[in-house]
DNA sequence: ATACTACTTGCGCGATTGCGCAACTACTGA
DNA sequence: TCAGTAGTTGCGCAATCGCGCAAGTAGTAT
């Protein structure tokens, strides 16, 4: 079995995982990401309509929260969906939020 | 069916609801009325360990994100989820908090 | 009406957040 | 090495958030 964290613990995990999600620009990203696959940052910022300094900032939090992971290819940087389980999240937060 | 909303709408909205859970003692509150049905604000203030005001502020935004909903009974106000997607939100959520 | 319990609302404060801007690092190609 | 392109990081500011506290509303009971 996986050790049993203290309940106040995984709560902060979700409650954090939830701040990421918590902004509209985000979850813009996170669309993007999900039927394109990989995306540069430059890629995102254009679609998204936001600076590239601010775009990077709005992915180190998705990446910090283990929503979505990177990998460098040459001059550029590459960022994805970091799991399924993310997908099924966001799906959820749209049903709700429909 | 349904008005087609602008995409951007949909997603202040999913952002507006992650807002909502992105706080661990609303989550704390959430895993309460998951498994007790209706609770009023004096007991889950106990529970959570927060004060009563503080708690009701807390009650108040999750309502206004349609997570949960309340009625009065008698003196006391007893809040509830607010749908069972909401249940599968928070089980998403811990899942890639996990 | 008075007193009491249950809850909500307003206010102010410290902490956090999102943003633009500038500066810095990382890689490519000549 | 010297540009040039792609991202990241640091800083300051306005806006928002969570909280404690005081005051207000709502319902009960005497």
């Amino acid at each position: 079995m996986t050790t049993a964290l203290p309940a106040e613990a995984q709560r902060d995990r979700s409650a954090a995982v939830a701040r990421a999600l918590a902004d509209p620009k985000r979850l813009c990203v996170l669309e993007f990401l999900a039927d394109g696959g990989e995306r540069s940052v430059g890629d995102l910022s254009r679609n998204v309509g936001c600076q590239v300094p601010n775009m990077s900032q709005h992915l180190a939090v998705l990446r910090a929260a283990g929503i979505v992971a990177s990998r460098r290819d040459g001059s550029t940087v590459l960022y994805r969906i970091a799991d399924r389980s993310v997908l099924d999240l966001v799906g959820a937060l749209q049903r709700v939020a429909g």
